[in-house]
DNA sequence: CCGCTCATGTAACTGGTTACATGATTTA
DNA sequence: TAAATCATGTAACCAGTTACATGAGCGG
């Protein structure tokens, strides 16, 4: 079977490295998200980066610690961070930072050029259930689209609530969020064609 | 460390059915989209559905014969599928239809109600990058937003040619196309703001 | 002193990925 | 007849999940 038009994202391919070690491993989405966060707030610690992970609206990572903490390790032993223990009083602790390679890694990540799993059709598990509409009686269909409506609307209060805690940070950090709330607005606009195909 | 107010999209937690066995398991979102894909084209095969999911613009999965071949497997032994044996020539082919239980469950995760993974800001890798471009010397941002202008447009055209090749089908299925038309203009609507960001 | 949050990790598991194997059928 | 596609599957692997363990510090 080919392969589709539509590349996968997220997923980091077998390491190359173990035959070639001058070759790069391909991070995931979650690796390169991660080191630009150690990027941003560094030098930070491994819980450091799961509350901002949990406190961010993106619901694609749980920010487990079974996640984050043997990623920490791994990114430390391919050289991308540095870490350090420290002792706060009797408490241990450890802090990473990013390092020259990290910093060239991950502004390849970033791009140009954009890889070929950064640009898609973003994945949005609402519009999933609403392309089997079909499937319910007719008659649940206007109170499925007013129970999207609702959770829209929730979605988008607890995006300004958090973009609320962000002010005066990063100018594109602001300019993620701004980006999350016309999402929202164009799934609500989208919303409202889905009424008035399912009252027709 | 308590959980945080966004949940995770897409993981299946661990079975509860071994312990209560009336408990009907959580499925994973690809599992209810494939469940909903024999609902819609059924009966079909684990290649037809594979050639479904390859077609279509999102990027989430990658249609994989390992995944796809155990799935269908999987919800045939819960009952949701009725699998049958059958051959064309010399060639075996193993074609699938939902059950009723198997609809109800497709229902029940259709909504309403919506489940809390159903609604949240879809992840979006080119949003993820932006976050980061404080990373890039400065001369290198506007390149950036050239290549994911450029690339937001090409998802665009691929998108439009999907539409075509639904052309007189479920008008759910077309709605659903129209979305990730309303997506992506949103997405180019945000990357002029980045832009006069940018230049300023 | 109890419970909560801070903080660092490990262990078991699993869904989905890459890669491979096999053979039938169609097309150049 | 060679190459491509149709079609069904399995095997090894792995990132991320749930769940657990452990202990420090702190407020009531």
């Amino acid at each position: 079977m080919p392969t589709g038009v539509f590349p996968v994202v997220g997923r980091a391919p077998r390491d190359p490295g173990s035959l070639c070690p001058d070759m790069a491993k391909r991070r995931s989405e979650l690796e390169s998200f991660v080191l630009g966060l150690v990027w941003q707030t560094g030098p930070t610690s491994a819980y450091g980066i799961r509350r901002q992970l949990q406190a961010s609206p993106s619901t694609q990572w749980s920010a487990s610690a079974g996640a984050i903490y043997p990623l920490l390790q791994r990114l430390e032993r391919a050289g991308l961070l540095k870490g350090r223990a420290l002792k706060h009083g009797k408490r241990r602790r450890r802090e990473y930072e990013i390092t020259p390679l990290g910093l060239s890694e991950l502004r390849a990540w970033i791009g140009p050029p954009l890889g070929d799993t950064a640009v898609s059709v973003a994945y949005d598990p609402l519009r999933s259930r609403a392309r089997f509409l079909g499937a319910l009686p007719a008659g649940d269909r206007a109170a499925w689209t007013d129970a999207a409506g609702a959770a829209l609307d929730e979605v988008g209060r607890r995006v300004r609530e958090w973009s609320e805690t962000i002010e005066g940070e990063d100018p594109f950090l602001k300019l993620v969020t701004r980006q999350g709330e016309l999402e929202l607005q164009a799934r609500a606009a989208w919303l409202t064609e889905l009424k008035s195909l399912i009252r027709k």
